[in-house]
DNA sequence: TATGAATGAGCCTTCATTCAT
DNA sequence: TATGAATGAAGGCTCATTCAT
């Protein structure tokens, strides 16, 4: 990795938990500046623009995101064990993976009637969601651990809808309660179909 | 109702659709002047300052969002058709009953880090509609329609989870697959809970 | 007095110490408002404009500012005890006759380069200041009581002189030390002319 | 000197006769700005906001003030001849050493009852101007030039008054007939007390 | 006479961005 | 690559003033 490559990550890295609590719009260069300690200039030199290192931040929360969930994963041996590090990676929205919460509830908001492409980037991280989901099951399934008659892709929509929803309505009360009851009905519908 | 008053409503009614689209941050008290057609001093007689027209505007997003749907439930006659039709009421994300979209997912986003006021109008809003939800199903409970055993509470805050995440899910892909599957799946869950 | 005129002084009697505190530039018409709970409309009834407020504002303080003084010299009955009467009147300007202080100095400060008219005010009352004082040193003179080779005229510059620049050195300090050293300085000046 | 800071001071120079004559709150980062013929948002990248310039202005009106007067000061070989040329650096308001007249003045009453910062400035400035004049006073004294029973202090303060005031006086009225009177009666003063 | 809604110019300030060094 | 000075448009807001009622 070459200096400038180095200080380009570093600028993201101090970014994406900026953006991702304050929001793109309400997030100023002054602030990523201030949180670098570069110059204002410097930051011109590595991105062309605000649209740009957003973006960039936005991928980056993502992936961190998504990286940290595989390292959950992984632990999880059988199939039902993995749904259940999936769940819960994301049971506790007040103390959540990521500074600023969901990623994918702040920016997909925000983008959603104003910046196209990162509500496309949004909506791509939600598909490979629910399709991380889906063959897990699927596996599950082909391992005989469960039902093979559950519909794998419809479980994934409503366990994805489930987690974001919670996640919102825990953010607002400020505590986990709710986020509770979701998860335990998830653990029980999965358990269910546990053959 | 005084001149000031009707004027002031008029501003409110004209801005609400843009701050629950634009959000908060990124509407300007110049996109207010334009929708209205109002000098600027103008709204600063009716309003102290963006943030207090930001919140009336909360307010009334979420009035009308309430108003909209208690239309649609005094249709349903029993308690099941009446969980139907709040459901069917958010079923459609692309094409939702207010511009923009869901002001709990869009306001509640937002101001999760950076405007308690707001957030603490979200928290309540939300609060309001499981307390409506577990109060139909209770209803249903006591009228002879619903399994005595089924958990209003929990149920509802699962219901209300799942529509608000699968609206965000139906927003970013540009079409309502994904909220059809969650739709079908509660209509199922309530009807499992029919006597 | 007509309602009009009535309105019309309490509205001056409100502004006179804000003008004289905060400044001319500094006062806002809202300021009046706020303080005489009056419309807005309604102060342009009585006034054209700010500006024939403000000069209204400035001739109350010093009418006020004079017939306070008045009052003060009334008592004295010799020439001496008349002059003593006036520097004792403006010896306190941390607690000064009139709120915000010396009008002259404040008004004539601002106005110098900016307002000619509110200048030749306060031109025109320090040139009845100094002659009001040369008048009682004069009647001094021909009553036998001073030394008739005083230059009345120019006692009278150095007297007014002395307590503006007192009054500003009090008051910068916050405290009375400078104006009573210079009252005593007066004072000895003034019994040394006495026969 | 970095360009930075050869801005600053340019903009310094530009506005601190503005501040001095049209006063802190009539003064507009417009007028700066037209002045220096620099944008509005360069003022921003070298002071913080209005005030800090202010301040600013007032430090640097006083610092030039203190200069000239010290060149004037050098000139006199005698404690009696450094007291003549203050005072004669002082004697001709209509043309003022400073444009705008005198900061403390100008500066000390706008600021009396609105602005604890630049008053405390000012109230320092007035300070070290009593100690100066009592300095020369006390070498006077101890050179054998002056009566040793002269309270310098005392004459200090009322020196620093009479000139304050016949400053005003004499800008009020367009013309130095009343400074005049005061320079000669201050010299007749110090002359008494020439041994 | 009194009101308060309405106006638009102007205020201070922040913004994203550019550019010479 | 990195800097920070410079820019001008746009931000939220206040101002003195007008006018229909």
């Amino acid at each position: 990795m070459t200096k400038g490559e180095e200080t380009r990550q570093f600028i993201i890295e101090k970014a994406a938990p900026i953006f991702n609590t304050k929001g793109i719009a309400a997030t100023s260069m002054s602030d990523i500046m201030e949180a670098t300690k570069l110059s204002k200039g410097s930051m011109y030199v590595h991105f062309d623009n605000k649209d740009v290192l957003a973006c960039a931040a936005v991928d980056h929360n993502m992936k961190v995101l998504s990286s940290k969930l595989q390292m959950e994963l992984s632990q999880g041996k059988s199939a039902e064990e993995q749904l259940y590090a999936y769940i819960d990676f994301f049971s506790n929205p007040i103390n959540p993976p990521l500074t600023g919460g969901c990623p994918l509830l702040n920016f997909g908001t925000e983008a959603d009637d104003t910046n196209p492409i990162v509500k496309e980037k949004v909506n791509i991280a939600i598909k490979r969601g629910q399709q991380l989901l889906t063959s897990i099951i699927e596996k599950g399934i082909a391992d005989g651990e469960f039902d093979p008659k559950w519909d794998a892709a419809a479980f994934s929509t409503v366990l994805f809808a489930m987690l974001e929803g919670g996640h919102l309505m825990s953010r607002m009360s400020g505590n986990n309660d709710n986020m509770k009851t979701i998860v335990q009905t998830l653990r029980k519908n999965i358990s269910e179909k546990r053959i």
